[in-house]
Formats: C-alpha cells, sequence, structure tokens
DNA sequence: GTGCGTTGTCTACAGGTGTAGAATTATGAA
DNA sequence: TTCATAATTCTACACCTGTAGACAACGCAC
C-alpha cells in the first residue's frame, strides 16, 4: 500500500500535526480523498501507520532480549538507530513527533503499551518489572529526542562509539540483579 | 507581562504548533494583534518565553549540582515535577510538546545548550562531561514525555517514591568517579 | 483645550486544514 | 459493445492559521 509508506515517511519527518492528508496523497501519487475513502480519517490512518510499525521490533528483538549482553546490545543498536537516519528506522520516532497532538499520543500510549512495554517487562528481571521496563523505553525516547529532533549539540556530534559506551553502563543498570535492598540503604559509588 | 504568562502556559499545554495567537491574546485579556505588536511574530514570542524559563532552574538549582548527593536529589525533583502539574513546573515540558515544530526545536536547542547544558557539564566528573549533561539531560527529557505525553500506564500511575527509588541507581551511574576502563575491558554486573 | 505619542483594536488577506457529497473515470463480465 | 460496479477525483464547505495596514481610544505635556 502506497499511501501508508507515504504516510510513514512524513509522519516520521514531521509528526502528526505537521502533516497534511494532501501531502501524503501526492507523495503516494494519489489524491487527499483517496486517503479518506480508504482510511476513513486521517487519525485512522495515523492508527493504522502505527500499529504497522509495531509488527516489526526494532530496537527490542526477541533475540536481543534474551541475549547474555541484553543491555549492550540495547545501547549499540539505539546508537545505530540514531546515527543513520534510514527510512526503515523511523518506528519510534513518529511517535516522539506526533505526541505533542492529544490524538496521536494516546494511539501511541495504547500501542506501545501493548506491544514493546509488554516484551520488555516480560525480559527484565527483578522487582518492578513494568516500572523499570517504561524507565527504560524512557531512556530510548530522551536519547532519539535529544539527539533527531532537539539536535543537541553534545549528542548529535558525539562519535557513536563514544556515545554507545556511555550508554552501555546505563542500561546495565537495568538489567542488574543483585543488590536490590530497601530504599535508602544501599551505598552509592558517589565520590563524596 | 501578561501575554508572556498566558503564552507560556499555553506552550506547555499544547506545544508551538498546537496554540494559536488568538488564543494566546484572549486568555490573556487582549487581542492577537496585540502579541504580534510587542513581540514581533509567534515564533519571537516562543523565543521569549523560552528564554524567560531558562533565568529560573528548575530540576538543576545550583544548590543540587553541587550537592554530595546529586543524582538522588535530581531523582527526586524529576519525581516531583511529574507528579503535580503544577505552573510552575513547565518548564522543559514547553520544549518537549514543540520539538516536533522546526522553529521551536531551533529556540529550544540552542538555549538548552547555552543553560542547561553548560551548566551540568560543568557539574559532571569524569571524561566526556559534555556528552554525559547530554545523556543526563535525554533520560528527563524521557521521563517526562512518557510521564506526562505518552502517559504510559507504567509510569502515570507509579507511586512517586518507587519511582524515586528506581530512578536514584539510573542518576548516581553519571555522578560516578570509579572505574573508567578502557571501552570493553569493565565487567558488568549482570547475571548471566 | 490642543496636539501628540502610545496602546490597542478592527478588518482583511492569502493560505492552509480535514472531510462530506456528487461526479467522473476505469475495470471487468455479459 | 454494453452495462454494472468498483475505484478515483472534483468541487465545495466551514473553519483555522499568522500577520499586514488602517483606524480609534487613551493618557499627558503644554
Amino acid at each position: 500500500m502506497a499511501i501508508l509508506a507515504s504516510a510513514r515517511e512524513a509522519f516520521a519527518r514531521s509528526g502528526y500535526d505537521g502533516v497534511g492528508v494532501r501531502e501524503i496523497a501526492e507523495r503516494a501519487g494519489v489524491t487527499a480523498m483517496l486517503v479518506n475513502r480508504y482510511f476513513g480519517s486521517k487519525e485512522r490512518l495515523f492508527a493504522e501507520v502505527v500499529a504497522d510499525i509495531m509488527t516489526t521490533p526494532i530496537i527490542l528483538t526477541p533475540e536481543t532480549l534474551v541475549s547474555a549482553h541484553a543491555g549492550d546490545e540495547m545501547a549499540d543498536a539505539l546508537v545505530r538507530i540514531t546515527t543513520a537516519d534510514g527510512a526503515p528506522l523511523d518506528g519510534f520516532q513518529i511517535m516522539w513527533r506526533s505526541a505533542s497532538s492529544p490524538a496521536a499520543a494516546a494511539i501511541a500510549r495504547r500501542e506501545i503499551d501493548a506491544h514493546y512495554h509488554k516484551t520488555l517487562t516480560a525480559a527484565l528481571p527483578g522487582p518492578h518489572a513494568p516500572e523499570r521496563a517504561a524507565l527504560l523505553l524512557a531512556v530510548v525516547a530522551g536519547v532519539q529526542i535529544m539527539r533527531q529532533m532537539i539536535g543537541l549539540e553534545a549528542l548529535a556530534s558525539c562519535p557513536p562509539e563514544v556515545l554507545t559506551e556511555l550508554l552501555r553502563p546505563v542500561f546495565r543498570e537495568f538489567w542488574r540483579t543483585d543488590d536490590h535492598q530497601p530504599p535508602g540503604t544501599r551505598g552509592n559509588r558517589r565520590k563524596r
């Protein structure tokens, strides 16, 4: 379906509010009205695009999650994705760029919840797995946004290898299984 | 200035593209044209709002940064901010919600760079301080977005105390000063 | 009172938005 | 070829966007 591909590309580039139905249609070689004839409305088209994205995991491949170095592999994948701005890697990007629109945010929430968050929760060890899975997704979101949307200088110009090495310990934190003590009693390794 | 306050509230709620000049003006008790008379354009108004926000640090107070428990305090502050949706706590929110608009993203990048990122870089120990400061800001952004914009269930309904306890080790990671070894040689504490 | 600069508003424009309904064209079977 | 049916487009509507230019109300010095 050419319309779906065009919509995906357009939403990834400009977000839900930033692109019009006419533009999506034109890039697909059809008229704006055909889009509505097929999908009912712009909102339903967006939902269809997001659902389509969810069917093919990008960062969270099953192999990555069960790996013994899951945290490291996730860090590598995140850096890889945010470095090359290729076409098939725009999965999450669509949702961050559209999050400011309430309608789009609701769709994104539902789909992230049902797919990525559920999968990730099952893969994380230790207590509070759902909350920690959500935080992990938050880190992924933050890095993507700062690197690709805001374009913060220090992140945008950072060599991939350095970024990977800096991200790995952060992600490892989520797969740690030792010292889960009650709040406040755990020592931190800060320098005072 | 009533217009500035109205604009700040409106941008925080709906983002740069999501709100119109007429709405901002009406909530300030004036006409849309007066806004342009004072600020020149919507874009310049947005820049003014962002610059105004930057003058009063929200998470990164100087006391927080030099504290011996800087990481913990930052985690606490982040949870506090994303829990209560009060008026004066909308600082970053404005930028995430507006990041999909290129014009707004450019303004946000410049201001974050000049204020928050610079300050945070100076406060972080160890090598790659700029990159790690940017990553820290990315984590803050991700949590805010997932919690307040996407509204991911696991994060939205998570008790503040739990969230704080889960965030602390993540933030501590950025203030660690031990074991900065070359890439790949550092042991991770994963369970295999 | 008279002039004047500021403050604010009114009207209007050119363009964009999503989408409903009618009209048109292409397609395939008889 | 003829005709029914599906695929696609045309026209139009009602509304919203940022903003330029002309105009009116205001306080205030003289």
